[in-house]
DNA sequence: GCACCTCTCTACCATATGGTAGAGAGAAGT
DNA sequence: ACTTCTCTCTACCATATGGTAGAGAGGTGC
C-alpha cells in the first residue's frame, strides 16, 4: 500500500468507528479528523462511504473467519470442546476489540451489498457448523437440538454482549475484562450443559 | 389525546420505523409520510426528534414491563416454568411486532437521557429476575450458574434473534412465524437443560 | 530538466435533515 | 359574533453530509 499506510489507518478507524457507534451515525468527516487526514483522503482511497463499509466488513469478515477456521483445526475430536474452541475464538478478538463483532450486528441491520458481503462470508462458516452439529447429534455426542438455534445463540451472546459493554448497560451490568473473561467460561459451561448428551 | 389520536399514530409508526431500521437511519420526513401528516405535526406533538425517541422508548418499556409482571404473577412456583413464563411473555410481542425489541436493541447503543429511559426502566425488571434466580439457585431448585448470564442470554437471544429476521439471515436463515414459534421452544427447551438441577 | 505518478490538500456543491415562524381551519366557550 | 384554543398546514432556514473539481507537493524514471 502506500508508505504511512493511510488506507490501512482508515480502515482500522473505521472498523472501530462503526463498529461503536453504528455506520449511520458515523460521518467520514469524522473518520477523518480520527486518522488525522482530510476527508478528500478517503475518497481517495475508497470511492464512497458505501465503499468504506464494504471493505471494512470484508476485512473483518476475513478475519474472523480465519480464527474460526483456525480453531477448528487446532481443536480435538470432542464436539463439546470444538464449539468451545470456536466460542473461544471469536471472543478473543471481541474483547480485545469491541467493535469487531458490533460490525456484525451492524450489518445484520444493514441492507444492500455491503451487508450481503459480510453475511456471505459468514454464512459458509455458520453452515458448516451447523452440518458438523447435525452429524454429532445423529451418532448421540451431542444433545438433540436445532443446531442453528445454538449457532445463533452463540451468535447472538458474543455478538450483542460479550461485543459491546454498552449492551450490558441493559441488564444494569459494565463488566471489567476480567469479568468478560468469567462470563466467556460461564457461556461455555452453560453451552456444554445444555448439549451434553443424554 | 386529539380526536384522530394523531400522536397515537405518530407513536406508533416510529416505534415500528425505529426498531427495524434504526433510530439514526429514519428521519421526521419518513416518519411524518408513514402516518400521512406534515412534518410539523410531528413537531407540534413532539418537541423534537430525541423527544419522539425517549416517547417511544418510555412506552415501549412500560410494554415489556407489564407484559413480564403479568407473567410473573401468573406463573406457578417452579423457577423453570416462571423463567419460561417470562420469556413467553417477551417473545409474543416480539413476534407479533419486530420492531418492538429492536427498539431494545436500539437503545443499548444509543446514548443520552432517551436511552437511559428504556434502561432504566428495564434495569429493575432484570435486577429482580436475578435475585430472583441467585435465591432459588442457593435452594437447589436451579443449576448454578452466573444469574447475570442466563438475564444476558436471554436477552441477547430474544432481542437480537427472535426480534428481527434481518439478523438471521447472518446464520442464512429467514424464519416464518411458525418456524419462530418452533425457535421459542427450542429456546426453552436449551434453557432448562442449562438450567435444570443436577 | 521534464514528464509522470502517487498522494494529500483547499474550495466548493447538491441534498437532506432537524427545526422555526407563522398562518389558517375548525370547534368551543362566552 | 367574537375570541380562544387545538391542531395542521406551507414556507423557510441553518447545518451537516456525501461527493466533485482541481491544484499542489514530493518522489521516480528518462
Amino acid at each position: 500500500m502506500a508508505r504511512t499506510d493511510t488506507r490501512g489507518r482508515i480502515l482500522e478507524a473505521a472498523t472501530d468507528l462503526f463498529g461503536v457507534r453504528g455506520v449511520d451515525a458515523v460521518s467520514l468527516d469524522v473518520i477523518a479528523a480520527e486518522v488525522g487526514v482530510a476527508k478528500q483522503t478517503l475518497l481517495y482511497w475508497f470511492a464512497s462511504k458505501d465503499d468504506l463499509v464494504q471493505a471494512v466488513l470484508a476485512q473483518t469478515a476475513a478475519q474472523l473467519g480465519v480464527a474460526i477456521e483456525a480453531a477448528i483445526r487446532a481443536s480435538g475430536d470432542d464436539p463439546l470442546d470444538r464449539i468451545e474452541a470456536v466460542v473461544k475464538a471469536v471472543f478473543r478478538p471481541a474483547v480485545r476489540r469491541p467493535a469487531l463483532l458490533g460490525l456484525v450486528r451492524e450489518a445484520s441491520r444493514l441492507s444492500g451489498p455491503a451487508a450481503e458481503r459480510l453475511n456471505g462470508a459468514l454464512r459458509p462458516l455458520v453452515e458448516r457448523g451447523v452440518r458438523y452439529m447435525e452429524g454429532e447429534m445423529d451418532r448421540g455426542l451431542l444433545r438433540r437440538a436445532d443446531p442453528r438455534l445454538v449457532a445463533a445463540l452463540c451468535y447472538a451472546t458474543v455478538t450483542g454482549i460479550a461485543t459491546e459493554p454498552e449492551a450490558l448497560r441493559a441488564v444494569g451490568w459494565q463488566p471489567t475484562t476480567s469479568e468478560l473473561r468469567r462470563l466467556r467460561s460461564e457461556l461455555l459451561a452453560f453451552l456444554r450443559a445444555a448439549l451434553a448428551p443424554g
